[in-house]
RNA sequence: GCGGAUGUGGCGGAAUGGCAGACGCAUCAGACUCAAAAUCUGACGGUGGCAACAUCGUGUGGGUUCAAGUCCCACCAUCCGCACCA
């Protein structure tokens, strides 16, 4: 009898025999076909691991074991996005240098992570706070630089008033920080910005040829926003200035009742003077001016506005006069802060319209025929055909536009435009623990590149990581460090104190995996260009809109750098549900529910919670924690460790199991593809049931079980291998292969139906003749078979089914 | 409001249009044990029946089909994005 199945001793053995060996290392032989398996390295937090880590981490782990057996040259690394705020207020709470706590976090990570079995091959870690990792951060930051995608504005931020720092859009969720939940108020700063609007384009395109899940794509063009319309100049009376506006219904022009400016608006301030009503108007966007984005939009309900009086505008198709009007409910910082009112075919300008008595024109019908428009808005344009509009009267909604843009451009009033929600990325943040912006400014040559042959410029010590309530970063009281020499003139000059946000270092970080310790360049191009692109990334869906539209751009603007050789960085995304507590509620410290993954390593071991996570469910759907579920899975690991007490020295497969081997190597082999771990692992539980039901196992019978087992459980299939004295180490077996002829079962159990209901069930040969098998099917179904016999079907293999009336 | 996803036993979840509920958990019964735990064996959607069996059953209502959890139409509920984007 065996001994008892001991997971502390086996996996801390196996962890060290592979480290030993150096197993997991991508090697440099680029001549063998390579795969990049790639998951979201971790914020090192204090928390430690959280049980949601390992369930992507290990979905990976097995494609990745999976693929070495199969014979390619793998990369599957890991690092640590280390820059951030939480280890910046712990370092500020504990009087401890941030890079002091990164270090502990790191430590304490990566020896959860090893406790893990992962295959990581950890001569590649990175490390974003790393001097050498981040000098081409800013290298790249340089590039953007020179290249005019990176600029300096004084603009509105979203600044969170705990975190004490300004925040990109993709940042404020809800109105509220989406690290601290504190409210984000607005504040003019002087921020560093990367022009991604410039590559919204790109970024909508490249996502043709990857394989992405599709919601992933669908949220990322939503973001991007694009569309297109038409901008249209409306000069404004008895002046001789024009108020452009953007509009996507230019065939409406006709219907244009009125026109609505944003408060913010400068031609507001440019004719305040003839502005009989300027005061209210001031009220009004000072009303405005206290909102933010998100508040004006919560508060939407109710449509406010403000004629302006004294001025009016001329509508360029039939040069009627309308009304100017003041609304909050056209932004400044969409197309161009004006609109023209369609009340007649736009639910928010019907509505605007009904609230102060505007006048409705209905120029778009229903198929040709009026619809009441009174009641609400028409803005089908499927249907629609254009009625009183002079020269495009009659035509459908997509002619008439595309007339109407060849009248305005021919008239020059007008041209063809696209527009994108999409805003520039807000790059600085008034923070210690990030990477400096290698920019310095001069008096004389404003805003001037530091020297590539200066990078990394480090981050200086400080004596307080304190964030300032006037907005700027720690590193401004460093005076000695701010004040240096211009690299063009050689005047004086102030270093940028302002640092680089956390997505920095993650935009670029698969790139550094393939070639990390090199001293000359992010990376090798024979390495770029033997791992490029990652075949398989997964992450979670939280970044969507942020780190992985950040690296997509990131890397088609290297792309077009000539610093790497693809267009897009990841061939395939995919994403994981989350992990829940028992109760179903997300995991928190203040709900009391939170699982620590080392208490289970140590109960039940790291190949329990490896094949529990991965037989939780669905790998994309959110999935509650349950400690029997743990048992089960232990349990079915004591069945497999059991196991080598009935294996026989027998070799091949018994001939009654073949096409159940076969049968279970295909289904694991497609279902690792395919994300169905859950499924995968069921079938091993099956297999497994009916090894125990025939009470015997032959030598590759088992040998084939502990190689498909293996990349969910890698340790115990290593020590029963061993145990049996088998050659080798199952990491280094080739997967098996399955005969699809020999999944087939040459006799099969299939149902008889009357009238599609299940009577009896009969056992045929798969290539029994239909006639036979009708003929066995009415024998059994005996007497239940009265009345006239309508139809008589037979799908091969499946079913029968007698049509009776 | 727009977009996306989900809806199947007591629970987590399986099902290329072809025997709904694989696999696991929980529960119940039996074996082993002085006893318990562990382990093993068996039962396990509802209703009726001692039973063979019958009948209903995949959010709701229609439809297509010999056959629908699966396809089509119309709804409902829950979750997640986005949200005055002209």
């Amino acid at each position: 009898m065996s001994e008892n199945y001991n997971h502390k001793v086996v996996e801390k053995k196996w962890q060290q025999i592979w480290d030993d060996d150096n197993a997991f290392a991508a090697t440099q032989d680029y001549t063998k076909p390579k795969y990049y398996a790639l998951v979201e390295f971790p914020y090192p937090s204090g928390q430690g691991l959280h049980v949601g880590h390992p369930r992507p981490y290990t979905a990976l782990d097995i494609v990745a074991r999976k693929r070495r057996m199969q014979g390619y040259n793998v990369l599957y690394p890991m690092g640590w996005d280390a820059f951030g705020l939480p280890t910046e207020n712990y370092a500020i709470k504990n009087k401890i240098h941030p890079k002091e706590v990164t270090k502990n976090n790191v430590a304490r990570f990566k020896e959860q992570l090893h406790s893990l079995g992962y295959s990581f091959d950890w001569d590649r870690e990175v490390n974003t706070t790393d001097p050498e990792y981040y000098k081409w951060t800013q290298w790249i930051f340089l590039k953007l630089f020179k290249a005019g995608l990176a600029y300096k504005k004084e603009m509105p931020i979203n600044w969170c008033t705990s975190c004490k720092v300004g925040l990109a859009n993709e940042e404020v969720v809800n109105g509220v920080c989406e690290r601290c939940g504190s409210q984000v108020v607005r504040k003019v700063k002087s921020e560093w910005m990367l022009k991604i609007t410039d590559y919204a384009d790109k970024l909508i395109e490249g996502l043709d040829g990857v394989d992405y899940i599709e919601r992933v794509k669908v949220s990322q063009k939503n973001w991007i926003g694009r569309s297109y319309g038409a901008e249209v100049d409306f000069s404004v009376k008895d002046k001789d200035d024009k108020l452009r506006i953007y509009t996507t219904r230019c065939d409406t022009l006709f219907g244009v009742t009125y026109m609505v400016v944003s408060p913010e608006h400068p031609i507001l301030d440019k004719y305040k003077d003839e502005i009989k009503n300027w005061n209210e108007i001031v009220a009004y966007r000072e009303e405005a001016g206290k909102k933010s984005d998100f508040e004006r939009a919560e508060l939407a309900k109710e449509k406010t506005g403000v004629q302006i009086d004294g001025l009016s505008a001329i509508n360029p198709v039939n040069n009627k006069e309308i009304p100017i009007w003041v609304s909050d409910y056209v932004l400044m910082s969409y197309g161009t802060g004006a609109i023209m009112a369609v009340p007649a075919h736009d639910e928010r300008d019907w509505e605007f319209a009904k609230k102060f008595n505007l006048p409705l024109i209905q120029v778009v019908a229903k198929d040709g025929e009026e619809v009441d428009i009174d009641s609400a808005a028409f803005t089908d344009v499927a249907t629609g055909v254009l009625i009183n509009s002079d020269f495009i009267n009659g035509l459908e909604v997509k002619d008439a536009k595309e007339k109407m843009i060849k009248f305005l451009e021919e008239k020059g009033i007008g041209c063809a435009k696209t527009n994108y929600k999409l805003r520039d990325w807000v790059f600085s943040r008034q923070r210690y623990w990030g990477e400096p912006i290698p920019i310095v400014e001069c008096e004389k040559c404003g805003f001037v590149p530091i020297d590539e042959s200066e990078l990394p410029l480090m981050l200086p010590e400080v004596d307080s990581y304190m964030p300032t309530d006037n907005g700027e970063s720690p590193l401004a009281a460093m005076t000695d460090w701010v004040n240096t020499t211009c690299p063009c003139c050689g005047g004086p000059a102030k270093r940028e104190t302002d640092t680089m946000p956390q997505w920095a270092g993650s935009s670029w970080y698969f790139l550094r995996y393939t070639d990390p310790h090199n001293t000359e360049a992010l990376a090798s191009k024979e390495a770029l260009k033997y791992w490029l692109p990652v075949d398989w990334y997964n992450g979670g869906m939280e970044h969507t809109t942020l780190h992985l539209l950040y690296s997509r751009f990131w890397h088609r603007f290297l792309f077009d750098q000539d610093v790497v050789p693809t267009k897009e960085p990841y061939q395939k995304r995919t994403s994981h549900g989350m992990i829940l507590g028992e109760n179903g509620e997300k995991m928190s410290k203040s709900r009391g529910n939170v699982v620590n993954p080392d208490d289970i390593v140590r109960d039940y071991g790291a190949d329990t919670l490896r094949t529990y996570e991965m037989f939780i469910g669905a790998f994309d759907l959110s999935a509650s924690w349950s400690e029997n579920g743990v048992k089960g899975c232990r349990r079915f690991l004591e069945r497999v460790w059991k196991l080598q007490d009935i294996v026989t020295d027998e070799k091949g497969f018994s001939k009654d199991f073949e096409t159940k081997m076969h049968q279970t190597i295909k289904k694991v082999s497609l279902d690792f593809e395919s994300l169905k771990f859950n499924t995968a692992i069921a079938a091993l539980m099956t297999i497994i049931n009916d090894f125990y039901k025939k009470n015997s196992v032959t030598e590759d019978e088992f040998k084939t079980f502990l190689i498909l087992l293996n990349p969910v459980a890698p340790h115990i299939t290593e020590e029963l291998w061993a145990l049996k004295g088998y050659e080798g180490k199952v990491y280094q077996c080739t997967w098996p292969e399955y005969d699809e002829a020999k999944t087939v079962e040459s006799t099969v159990e299939i149902a008889v139906q009357i009238n599609g209901k299940t009577k009896v069930t009969i056992a045929i040969g798969k290539e029994d003749p239909k006639d036979d098998v009708i003929a066995k099917a009415k024998e059994a179904l005996g007497s239940k078979l009265s009345g006239n016999v309508v139809k008589e079907i037979y799908v091969p293999g499946r079913i029968v089914n007698i049509v009776m009336k």
